[in-house]
DNA sequence: CGAGACCGATTTTTT
DNA sequence: ATCGGTCTCG
């Protein structure tokens, strides 16, 4: 029952099963942190712990689907269904959700993103009549997520003097009233930004201790992921759950705190034995991950930092090669570099492409490889940038759903009230603002009774403010009792904007179309997986409260043939790579010109560079280009402060000769290209994501990020929603038998449960773990 | 009210 | 360079 225990190393093991208390786990890069928690989980649910009596939460859906992928191979898929495992976001709307009523929310209200919040935040301070030059809505958006990571409302905020002559030396008194008006109105909408589900959650907890006991009687034992990059709120909302009971396991490595801009606050992590006194500390410090000479570069850098819990991270490993520096002339050099090594390296020692990452520190940066990639052939795969859920097209039909679920959100309700043009125009949408804001209601409720609320409108404007109403109520009318998948179909045609999109048959409005069938095909799987889980009735009230929380991260495809990754040392935390490329080691752009002068943030920044060294497991490239094409003009640099940080003993630095030969070619080549009537990425024959041209030949899945893609497409609606009689599937399933399955695969049936509708089958898949799959919703064929 | 032209600011990382 | 916002004219 618990031999898995002797794959842990005796820290790893003490940290599993010491469980009669609090305890920290600092894990060091590489250290098995991960299976730490998966195995101690997997021994909890051994030892009387019941499923839904854990909770954890991890950093990143992505990391808690695949923390319970781990875990329901050790103990089944029925018992790992049940963990409470996800972010503190998810988990917490979840929670919301059910107890709304108790913080005077519906049980539909809507999560406003980033962009949301910032556009109601740029309305109220127009409303305000002040000056966004001075009032920058970014820089008032980030005061107020600052104050509620720390909990501070409105009220609190208004009283506190620090906070006030704080922005009143920024010259924004007015801050602390925007701060109350952009509360209000949230609440008006029925809706809540990411800061507010941890603030509600933190509040619903404060004010209803029965409903505080409830959940911690109910999770009995708590666990933290990445404790390091938890914010004041979040720290709370832990101790709010944990402190009476105290079975509270948190895990993390403060070199790798990396998300302060967010609020993420490392003394969370660093303080923490301090505020659970009886806690224990588990330190885990060797790394099985990289070879000695990158953890002992890693840990000559991280050295430089001062604030840090003192740890010995080394490896057994092989002593490996040093790590490689090189200096190319220009970005587009760089990329070569980059591109070559890779390519190099693949024929001459046998890497698969997808034992390679180009790490990067901005987004801006990987335009450059994908060009150079594609260049050399070598295919590639991009995290980040752009979200498919952030394009233009997606959110206008998002805005739809959101008014159908929640039609009181004021910034779908903008969003959509003229588009497709419907002729109702800003005098119009500000005479309903105006009136709303008078009267503290939605625009919603304006709109539904103009008189009422004292607007005064043409009969011509009348008209077309009923159409709208009606179209929207229609929808809201529909939405408890249509399926998901249908409604989504029905809002996308009868809203309009399939015809807009018609209208022209430009190369934009193509890919638009194509996004927002993906959309829907996304959505059609959505629903199709749930129904072979055995829920039926998928409303779009499930399918957008899950959505809202996605990034592309979480919808990546079970895509198959092998790429090397792109993305951004951010989002590589977590992961690990045969061969790890981090690029733009320059002055000005890594460390970040943001961190500025200020020493904390500089720390940061070589935290950020610690993390994307050890991602590396056999071998690691440094690379920084003299010149850099940056908002579309060629800038010089230096070599970041980082690589001095670094010990020489483990590094391969260019030799000067070559790098003055190469400056000399680099210089010619580039006035080349500067010349040339064929100009490479100035006029866009990137087919990137950004200018959104056609590119005849080039396959597509270079061009677009990644959607909530099916893996085989379905052709529509008819192929199995409901068909139970005709489905091939049903004859002939039995245990031992291998299927094939429309998206997860090959796997093995493992047991059949239940008659008729409800036959059930628990399948184990090669790549996607153990599903239980209700047959008369499943789609695969046996294949013997 | 809507379409088109012009201007200006913007680029760190993301749940 | 690109996006978004604002202003103007029809």
């Amino acid at each position: 029952m618990t031999d898995y225990l002797n794959e842990l190393n005796e820290s790893q093991r003490a940290a599993v099963l010491y469980n009669d208390g609090p305890s920290l786990v600092i894990a060091g890069a590489g250290s098995g942190k991960t299976r730490v928690l998966t195995y101690k989980i997997a021994y909890l649910l051994d030892n009387g712990y019941e499923p839904w009596s854990i909770l954890a939460l991890t950093f990143t859906n992505k990391a808690a689907r695949e923390m319970k992928e781990r875990i329901a191979r050790r103990v089944g898929a029925e018992r790992a269904r049940y963990l409470w495992m996800g972010t503190f976001h998810s988990i917490f709307s979840r929670i919301l959700r059910t107890e709304a009523a108790a913080i005077g929310f519906s049980a539909n209200f809507t999560i406003y993103d980033a962009a949301d919040s910032k556009s109601l935040i740029k309305a109220i301070i127009k409303e305000m009549q002040l000056d966004d030059k001075v009032y920058k809505p970014g820089v008032v958006q980030s005061r107020i997520s600052n104050a509620k990571n720390h909990l501070m409302l409105p009220d609190a905020y208004a009283a506190s003097r620090e906070l006030y002559e704080n922005d009143q030396a920024a010259k924004i008194p007015a801050v602390r009233d925007i701060y109350r008006r952009y509360w209000e109105r949230c609440r008006q909408s029925d809706a809540m930004d990411f800061d507010d589900l941890l603030v509600y959650a933190y509040i619903l907890f404060q004010t209803h201790p029965e409903l505080c006991d409830k959940y911690a009687s109910r999770f009995r034992y708590v666990l933290v992921d990445e404790y390091q990059d938890t914010n004041y709120a979040q720290h709370c909302i832990v101790l709010q759950l944990t402190e009476k009971y105290r079975h509270v396991c948190v895990v993390g490595d403060d070199a790798q705190s990396i998300y302060s801009f967010r609020g993420a606050n490392i003394d969370n992590i660093l303080k923490f034995t301090s505020l659970y006194k009886d806690a224990r500390l588990f330190k885990l410090e060797q790394n099985y991950r990289s070879t000695q000479t990158i953890v002992k570069a890693a840990n000559s850098l991280i050295e430089k930092n001062r604030e840090q819990i003192r740890k010995e991270v080394f490896s057994e490993n092989d002593k490996g090669e040093p790590i490689t520096v090189f200096n190319a002339y220009s970005d587009v050099e760089e990329g070569e570099i980059v591109a070559n090594k890779i390519a190099q390296l693949r024929t001459k020692k046998g890497y698969s492409y997808d034992e390679f990452a180009v790490l990067y520190r901005t987004n801006a940066q990987s335009r450059i490889f994908e060009e150079a990639l594609r260049k050399r052939g070598v295919p590639y795969r991009i995290y980040g940038g752009l979200s498919f859920y952030q394009r233009k097209e997606i959110k206008d039909v998002i805005a739809y759903f959101r008014l159908a679920v929640n039609p009181n959100d004021e910034e779908a309700f903008k969003r959509v009230i003229n588009y497709p043009a419907r002729g109702i125009g800003n005098t119009t949408l500000n005479k309903i603002i105006d009136a709303a804001n008078v009267h503290r209601v939605s625009l919603w409720k304006v709109l539904n009774e103009p008189l009422t609320y004292g607007v005064s409108l043409t009969k011509g404007t009348h008209t077309k403010l009923q159409a709208f109403r009606d179209l929207i109520a229609g929808f809201v009318e529909a939405v408890s009792h249509t399926g998901a998948y249908e409604l989504g179909k029905d809002i996308v045609r009868q809203s309009g904007i399939i015809n807009d999109i018609y209208q022209d048959r430009s190369p934009e409005n193509l890919s638009r179309q194509e996004n927002i069938e993906e959309l829907i095909n996304g959505m059609h799987d959505f629903c199709a997986d749930r129904e072979e889980e055995g829920n039926t009735h998928i409303l779009l009230t499930d399918y957008l409260s899950e959505v809202s929380l996605l990034t592309d991260q979480d919808s990546e495809g079970a895509d198959d043939a092998p790429k090397v990754t792109l993305m951004t040392i951010h989002s590589a935390k977590g992961l690990e790579f045969k061969n790890v490329f981090v690029v733009g080691l320059e002055e000005n752009l890594f460390p970040s010109p943001m961190a500025g002068d200020s020493y904390k943030q500089l720390e940061e920044e070589r935290r950020l560079f610690y993390v994307a060294i050890t991602r590396a497991e056999e071998h690691c490239f440094l690379s920084f280009a003299k010149t850099r094409f940056k908002y579309g003009k060629v800038e010089f640099s230096n070599p970041s402060r980082f690589l001095k940080d670094i010990d020489a003993r483990y590094l391969n630095l260019p030799q000067e000769d070559i790098v003055s030969r190469k400056v000399e070619e680099g210089a010619k080549r580039f006035r080349r290209e500067m010349d040339s009537d064929t100009p490479r990425y100035i006029s866009g024959n990137s087919p990137s994501m950004f200018d959104g041209g056609e590119i005849p030949e080039e396959p597509r899945r270079f061009v677009k990020p990644a959607a909530p893609r099916v893996l085989r497409r379905i052709p529509a609606a008819e192929t199995s929603v409901g068909t139970s009689a005709s489905s091939p599937a049903v004859n002939g399933v039995c245990a031992g038998k291998q299927i094939e399955h429309e998206r997860f695969g090959i796997g093995e049936i493992i047991k059949v449960e239940g008659s008729g509708d409800n036959c059930k089958a628990t399948v184990r898949f090669r790549n996607a773990g153990e599903k239980q799959l209700l047959l008369k919703f499943a789609r695969f064929k046996i294949i013997e």
